[in-house]
DNA sequence: AGCTATACATACCCGCGGTATGTTACGCGT
DNA sequence: ACGCGTAACATACCGCGGGTATGTATAGCT
């Protein structure tokens, strides 16, 4: 067989994408070889390489995605709590959905864990800045605005709240004892409001 | 030639884990063959295999050593100002250390970026306990003895802070506009503050 | 002095990511 | 309706990387 209708080659990349997550996940990117997930799905290598020009192309692929994904519903949870409450509830809310992420494993492993060393620092960052980093900045800067935190604390707050829903995101993950969810919030809480 | 003193071998050994992690930090763990490592020594890959049992013992050597040194240096600050100062300071001087490490190429690309990666996340943490986490755990548990925070919040503040400190000692080391070593410290100080 | 374990060097293997080159049929224009 | 270019794969192959099996000479203890 070759050539199969364009249905079917989005189809085959998106079970290329379905299965590499999934592998990425459980075995990390350097254990996992192509020939795997080729033969996962029972294709060859060169079905993949045609759909990604490398092996880190495919794991870009399935980075976007996973942080695309999180990055709608977080920002969708934050505008959609700023109609109704007051706008450091609908921070709290996106940080939430944020956290939320950071607690399963798909997202500490591909995106947290092996993005940076893949993507290397420099390029982890420029493409985080339009998914992760953006957002919390938008949404520490809309406090400010709103006088919560003060204006000279944003941007190095901003970065650090967003690294510690990260940890805390592991710790609750490992089930750490100690940390629970609401001490979580709790704690996270009372770090935001001290910014004022 | 063949076998040298026990001095020349533990010189060796020590040139392989300083070219080791002057590669690691510029190139990368993955970039870096074992070959090159041995070529800039003017040695041969059984060399290398006899000192380190793989390539990936041999960057946990290069890791434990960087940690081990920061670990060292971060407990003195911290135990040489607990006798001169308040715990609130004290504890101030210990995490002024770990930024400072925090915010150098070797420590982010070896210890923060790639070490989870390679270790993988399970591994990380177990190792990272003697010489990260159990530092700041330690110190935050030290304040809440002190009535500084309060003790519900202790365990889930301490990994909260420390993934703080790391994206701060990155976003400092990207020179990010709007982050300074003065607004970090302000920002952290108000954080822990808060936590009463 | 002699033996053994150490500190390397040499030679080799295999699996990996990647490429170059097919081969088939879809779908678009005419 | 019919070519026909090109998309969607398969096949065969390459080079390099980590790792190993084996050799070898000397340091250092008995």
């Amino acid at each position: 067989m070759a050539r199969r209708s364009k249905a079917d080659a989005e189809k085959t990349r998106e079970q290329l994408m379905d299965v590499a997550t999934w592998l990425f996940e459980s075995k990390g990117y350097a254990d996992t070889s192509v020939n795997e997930i080729c033969e996962a799905l029972d294709i060859t290598k060169g079905a993949l390489f045609h759909h990604f020009k490398s092996k880190e192309g495919l794991f870009l692929a399935v980075w976007t995605r996973l942080q695309t994904e999180m990055d709608n519903e977080a920002r969708a949870a934050a505008i959609a709590a700023r109609s109704r409450t007051d706008p450091y509830s609908a921070f709290l809310a996106g940080c939430r959905v944020y956290l939320k992420y950071a607690t399963r494993r798909e997202y500490q492993k591909i995106v947290l864990v092996d993005g940076p060393a893949i993507l290397g620092i420099q390029g982890w960052y420029e493409r985080d800045h339009d998914l992760g980093t953006q957002n919390v900045h938008a949404g520490v800067r809309y406090l400010s605005k709103k006088g919560i935190v003060a204006e000279h604390r944003v941007d190095a707050l901003a970065v650090m709240l967003q690294s510690a829903l990260n940890g805390a995101g592991f710790a609750l993950s490992r089930e750490e004892e100690g940390v629970s969810a609401e001490s979580v919030y709790d704690a996270f809480e009372q770090m935001v409001k001290a910014l004022r």
